[in-house]
DNA sequence: TTGATATAAAGTGTCGACACTATAGGTATA
DNA sequence: TATACCTATAGTGTCGACACTTTATATCAA
C-alpha cells in the first residue's frame, strides 16, 4: 500500500456532508432532541450544522426515505410522528421478517455467533437481576440481540430492511413512548427458548418462537394503547 | 371549497422537481434504459432532464433511499447490479412479508376486492389460454395481483415496503433477467387457492400457501440461475 | 369586534459558480 | 519498452443568491 494510497483511504472515511449531516440527524430523532412533529427549518439546520441548504436537502431526502421525516412540497419537513396504529403495524412487520431471519439463522449463524447470542443473554440476565427485572429492555439490549439474530439470518437484504428502515422507528417510540420495562424476565426466557432452537439447527421451530415472541410484545403494546384510549379520549396527529 | 384552495390543490400536483425526475428515472431503470450498473453523470442526466444539479442530487438520495442506485462519495453513483444471490434473498423477503400480508388480507380484506381478485384471474385465465401460458407472468398482471392483496392487508407499513421498495426491483429483473414465462397455469391456480383461503377468512392458511407460492418461484429461480452458472462460470459484479 | 384583504417576512425550490478530487493521457526517465 | 510522474480534463461536493410560495402581520371595511 502506498502513501497515495493510504491518503485516499483516510479521505474516503472522510465521508460526505449530506452522509454525516444525515447521520447526526437520525440520532437527534432518535433519541428524541427532534421529537415527533416537530417542524424543521432548512435555514436554521443548515446554520446548527454549519454546512449550506445544499447538503442539508440531500440529507432530508435521505431521512424521507428513512421515513423518519415527512416532506410536503413548499410547506416543509416535519419529524415524523406515528399513531398508535401504526406503531402495531410495525410490529406485524417485524413478526414476518424477523421470523424469516430467525429461521434463516438457525440454517445459517455460525456455531461462535451463537455462542455470542448466549453470552450477551448471559450478560442480560445479570442485567435483570441486578434491577429486579426493570432494565432488561431499557438500553439497546433488546434490540441488540434481535440485530444479531438478523445479521446471522446472512441475508443483506433482511438486514437492510430492519437495520435501516423499522429499527430507528422503533428506538425512537421506545424513547418517546417507553414502550418498555414490561414484562423482562418472560422475555428474556423466551429469548433463550429461540437460541436454543437455533442452536438445534431447528428453523421451522426458531421461526415460531420469533413469531410469538414478537406477537406477544405486539399485544402487550396494543392492550397499553387501549388502556391509554379508554382513560383519555385521544385525538389523531 | 374557494377559488383560492381549488388554486392550491393544482399547484400541490405540481411535485418539485426532485419528485418528478426521481420517478422518471425509476422508470428508466425499472424498464432497462439505464442498465444494471450504468454510471450516472450528473452533468449529463442535468441535461437530459433540463434540470441542475440541485434537484438531481437530491432525486439521487432518494434513488439511494430506494437502493436503485449505489453512490460512492468523490466517484459517482451507478445504477444498483444485482447478484444473483441479491435476487434470491428479496424473495426470502417477499415470502415473508407477503404471507403475512396474506394473512392480514384475509382478516381485513372487504368482500369487494376478493370479488376484484377474482376477476382479475378470471381475466388472467383468458390470457393464459389466448397465449397458451406464456403470457400471464409477463405485463405486470402477476405482480398486481400481489399488489391488491397488500393493500388488502390494510397495514401501510407493509404497502410501503414492497410497493416502494421491492416490487421495483422485481419488476426491474423481470425485464432484465426475464424471470418468467415459466410455470403459468401452475402459477395461476396456487393464486386461486390463495383467493379461496382469503375469502374463507382463514388467515392460517392463506398466509401458507402465499409464503409455499412464493418459495416456489424463489426456488424456481434458484434452479434456472444453477443451470447458467454450470454452463458458463460466472463472475460476480 | 370580527372578518377579509393587502402587505411584509420567512421559507422552500432552483440555479449557476467555484473548489477539490479522481481519472485519463502524455512525458520523461530508467 | 515499461514504469513512474506530471498535467489536463472531467466530475463531484459545496456554497451563495434569486424567484416564487406560504405564512404571519397589519390595515381596512362591515
Amino acid at each position: 500500500m502506498t502513501d497515495k494510497t493510504i491518503v485516499r483511504s483516510i479521505q474516503m472515511e472522510t465521508r460526505t456532508l449530506a452522509d454525516r449531516v444525515c447521520e447526526e440527524i437520525v440520532t437527534a430523532i432518535v433519541k428524541g432532541e427532534m421529537p415527533p412533529g416537530y417542524k424543521i427549518s432548512e435555514p436554521e439546520l443548515a446554520r446548527v450544522y454549519g454546512i449550506s441548504r445544499g447538503p442539508l436537502r440531500e440529507a432530508m431526502r435521505r431521512l424521507e426515505g428513512l421515513r423518519l421525516i415527512e416532506r410536503k412540497p413548499h410547506i416543509g419537513a416535519r419529524v415524523v410522528k406515528l399513531s398508535a396504529n401504526e406503531l402495531v403495524e410495525i410490529y406485524r412487520v417485524r413478526e414476518a421478517l424477523e421470523g424469516m431471519a430467525c429461521r434463516l439463522a438457525a440454517e445459517f449463524m455460525t456455531d461462535a455467533e451463537i455462542q455470542g447470542l448466549r453470552d450477551l443473554l448471559d450478560a442480560h440476565e445479570r442485567s435483570v437481576e441486578e434491577l429486579e427485572g426493570r432494565a432488561y429492555f431499557q438500553k439497546e439490549g433488546d434490540l441488540d440481540f434481535h440485530f444479531r439474530i438478523v445479521q446471522g439470518s446472512k441475508n443483506a437484504k433482511l438486514l437492510e430492511i430492519l437495520g435501516s428502515d423499522l429499527y430507528h422507528l422503533v428506538r425512537m417510540y421506545r424513547y418517546q413512548f417507553s414502550v418498555s420495562s414490561s414484562r423482562p424476565k418472560r422475555a428474556l426466557k423466551e429469548h433463550r427458548q429461540i437460541v436454543d432452537a437455533i442452536d438445534a439447527r431447528d428453523p421451522e421451530l426458531a421461526e415460531l418462537l420469533m413469531r410469538r415472541h414478537i406477537s406477544a410484545a405486539r399485544r402487550n403494546i396494543e392492550n397499553k394503547l387501549e388502556a391509554v384510549n379508554s382513560t383519555a379520549g385521544e385525538n389523531h396527529g
